[in-house]
DNA sequence: ATAAAACCATGTTATTTAGCACAAATGTAG
DNA sequence: CTACATTTGTGCTAAATAACATGGTTTTAT
């Protein structure tokens, strides 16, 4: 609803990857429909089994998406970043969503209605290729995460979420801090264990000088050894 | 090699989903280009690494997509059946395979290069359209499939599976038992376990007359029962 | 500022699952 | 048909991980 921060002139610039094949006509079309949205830290921004209406393009702050496991375990499958759009595999597939997502921290992003997606993908092949090519990758990364969470050991699950937040997130300044904070809770989350596990791990890896902790910051000290860890399991 | 089993004039019928979005024009295209061929039970079709570069239309028998894990175990993604189409994902996202495919019984598929498929894509929008939905559903099957297989017990995991092989291969004319056969060993693969304990709870599900076996052979004796264990866990 | 809630840390125990060994059954090649 | 390889079945042991308990610490809300 700030649409201030965005102006409606500089729309095409915080979504290039949907912009930039459109024709002049189609980017007035968009134009004409897109809205902007806050989200709260920690807010829900959709939920398990709702209906699928909006392509998110996340414009600033950080989401994860995941799925509600058996026994309120939960599972964090991916996370989103700057310029980079979901909630659009549900209404593709005709389903409702069967994950949720949630904001991290504070976030502004770019809805969409699916309807006018529809219809600009009807005349527009260059769009087309785009949802094809990044559906084609996340399914790719969805297949080898489906491997690495179920055979890997915890030491290399820890490792290797603490290696995908870096590629995902990169680092502060220092070129070692991971720029997410995380509760212990959503790492475990996202490496397949228990709180207590993850808290465990992480308490080992910092003994061993791997990383080093404080509170949530996490600063990576050696990443060769994170990689020799997260590859052998 | 042998298109005389698919004579070229019926070649649509074999593979619709592409066939029929297309202009007569553009289904000659396509038929000058695609090429049959044929695969010996348990014969690789693809490996995990190599360039992909045809599309392939499944028309006869039954496909495993895995991906080998650490210390040699693999893991089985999904599997593909009749007038399903494989083999394009790493393709489109100018990737290697980071999955392999192999033949479980005697295979007859259709060889379709991609480049003919983009060639096509650029001009047929409903053609896209087919491709994002079926990314679109792979995508949250493996979602889904990531959490099932990472957060369900043994008994959970391989009743799953079960039911899986039931709706992707369906029943013999019985009406109870699975009509597709295989090893103890790949339905470890399948449920994200041990050989042995594949063989175990395969039994224990036996005695507990929820299931019947007689060698690679299922019988579904007790399906309510079967999805109650998969979906508590 | 303070109370309440959530989160972090660590030790202990229980459960689940993998690993191994070996025998029986089945399939396969000559 | 026979010999050999592979698959299946079963029991036992070891390892990995979850579950639980408790106390300290930080964050959040009022």
């Amino acid at each position: 609803m700030v649409k201030s921060d965005y102006p409606d002139a500089e729309i095409g610039a915080y979504i290039p990857d949907i912009w930039n094949p459109l024709s002049a006509q189609q980017r007035a079309f968009l134009a004409q429909h897109y809205t902007i949205h806050k989200y709260k830290k920690n807010e829900t921004i959709y939920c398990e089994g709702e209906n699928p209406s909006h392509l998110i393009c996340l414009l600033k702050g950080k989401v994860k998406i995941y799925k509600e496991g058996v026994g309120g375990r939960s599972q964090i499958i991916r996370v989103i970043k700057n310029n980079e759009y979901f909630g659009y595999r549900a209404f593709f597939a005709e389903e409702d969503f069967v994950t949720a997502a949630a904001a991290f921290e504070p976030c502004t992003a770019c809805l969409i209605p699916m309807d006018i997606i529809l219809e600009l993908l009807k005349e527009n092949n260059e769009l087309a290729m785009f949802f094809i090519k990044q559906l084609s990758k996340d399914l790719g990364i969805s297949d080898e995460r489906t491997v690495n969470l179920t055979q890997k050991h915890i030491r290399g699950r820890l490792a290797e979420s603490l290696l995908f937040l870096k590629d995902a997130y990169g680092l502060e300044e220092d070129e070692s801090t991971l720029s997410i904070y995380l509760s212990r809770e959503d790492l475990a989350n996202l490496s397949n264990m228990t709180t207590s596990n993850a808290i465990r791990t992480l308490s080992n890896f910092a003994s061993e000088k791997i990383i080093a902790i404080d509170g949530r910051k996490i600063k990576l000290m050696d990443i060769d050894k994170l990689r020799k860890i997260s590859k052998i399991g």
